[in-house]
DNA sequence: TCCTTTCATCGATGGATGTCGATGATGATA
DNA sequence: TATCATCATCGACATCCATCGATGAAAGGA
């Protein structure tokens, strides 16, 4: 996929047709991911080390642990993080390559 | 309300509290405000032009009317966005300071 | 005044989503 | 093997949300 800027002006004049449906749909599926406080504060704690355990989150986020599970689904459906298996365990991490062309798509 | 580095490490220890609570919430909504194919498509459109006329928008989106409507008013309550009445239009521009501050949320 | 245009709001509806208890799958341990 | 811990999936439920037709508000023109 291809840079997708909002702000830098790929388009528009007024006839324009608008942003691709498909890219429009791929960037608000990542937002979307986002857009929840739990998967934010996930996110967070994410950002904070290299990998984290489900297990801390669990403790951390005060919702039952199906729950938890739902959201790192989606943020791994959206590409957003990563997963891995060590034994009993499951550790999350980032995909910093996906947060950075969020941002890149926000400007600058 | 201060800056929320999801990637700069504010936090955590393993028994550190989440993000606060508040702070998330925040920060989703003004996701949720760009989780929607329409409201990208839109925000693209703004990014191009110091401000665009709804009907431009209406004829642009393939939407219903109160559809393009509803969607404004989401970005606008999200402060994404801002609005002004000359006669008998209705303009919309971004509101560069707030996407910004999106964009320093997600690292950098 | 009457009609048209532009845009916002209302109300209804179908579909998506967050939440959690129950259950299943897998690995570690005794 | 039996048991326990970790985590994912399932099923149900309540709520939220995108969409659109109908209607309302405001401005301009005939």
């Amino acid at each position: 996929m291809q840079a997708l800027p909002l702000l830098s002006p790929i388009c528009c004049g007024p006839s324009t047709p608008p942003l691709d449906a498909g890219e429009a749909s791929a960037l608000a599926a990542k937002f979307k991911a986002l857009a929840d406080p739990a998967r934010v504060a996930i996110v967070n704690r994410l950002s904070a080390a290299d990998e984290v355990c489900v297990c801390d989150l669990n403790a951390a986020l005060d919702l039952a642990q199906p729950t938890v599970s739902h959201h790192l689904r989606v943020l791994r459906e959206a590409g957003l993080v990563e997963s891995s298996r060590r034994g009993t365990w499951a550790f999350y991490r980032l995909v910093p390559e996906a947060l950075e062309q969020l941002r890149g798509t926000l400007g600058g």
